[in-house]
DNA sequence: TTCCATGCAAAGGGTTTGCACTCTC
DNA sequence: GAGAGTGCAAACCCTTTGCATGGAA
């Protein structure tokens, strides 16, 4: 990664109002480089390879820390473990069952009609949309 | 529960090819009595109070197959626990994340339009919609 | 110095597994 | 008697927590 990219991600980080360090910025980095779909896990191994002083407790705390800041959402598709989405657009998603397959469906093959009476005292925070698929036989 | 509930519940485990025990009985009649959300610990207590010679690994082992053989969905609304619905019918739900409130959205209050190019080789599952909310402020 | 961020290892909690026992056919 | 279903407790795995260290303002 080059002196540019850092300082754009570093501004990302501090315009949501994050403190910089030398940890959030490699997590941040595997994160926004380009739009993916990781586990906190495989962002492990990952932001490893590049700072190697790095621990799992900080993964997850960033990782909250930036879902609760917006940078990216958490996605729940599968119960074994929670998969975080660096692109934050409204957006549906595609995941295989058996293969663990997940992708994004492109926004003109689906969209989502009408909004439900929220219950009183509560306000939209998201909305998901999985559709799950399998391997045929 | 009455004799006819209990018959009506076996048939359809055995309609779904399920062999019936009297613990599975137990289980099918919590979930079908009427439409619920539940977890699987919520599940067991309840399942105890009327058949004390229930396990944890039974409650799971038959949710496991109840869902397996289209009885039961699970829903990944939380990334805590599975939370089941015992309302197979498509339909999309609203979740409080901060309350863990989980309810049915009425049919005629939201539609999905489109459905997205599945990969080769792959069929549908199912469609996960899940509006969420949280308490304002 | 004060506070926050971090690393490490242990704890936590939902779910699964191993194994022996029971029941059914 | 073979196979399936069950209970119990331990094992598992992802995630969180406690605590001591380190760094920044």
């Amino acid at each position: 990664m080059n002196v540019l990219e850092h300082a754009e991600i570093a501004d990302r980080l501090r315009a949501a109002g994050i403190p910089v360090t030398l940890q959030r910025l490699a997590i941040a980095h595997a994160l926004f480089e380009r739009p993916i779909h990781v586990t906190a896990e495989q962002l492990l191994r990952q932001v490893k390879a590049s700072v190697p002083e790095t621990s799992r407790a900080t993964v997850y705390n960033s990782l909250k820390l930036f879902v609760e800041k917006g940078l990216v959402k958490e996605l729940m598709v599968d119960p074994e473990r929670v998969v975080f989405d660096s692109n934050t657009e409204p957006h549906f998603h595609l995941y295989d069952i058996v293969t663990g397959d997940l992708t994004d469906v492109p926004a003109e093959q689906m969209s989502l009609v009408g909004l439900p009476a929220l219950p009183p005292g509560t306000k939209l925070e998201q909305i998901d949309v999985i559709v799950r698929v399998s391997p045929q036989r």
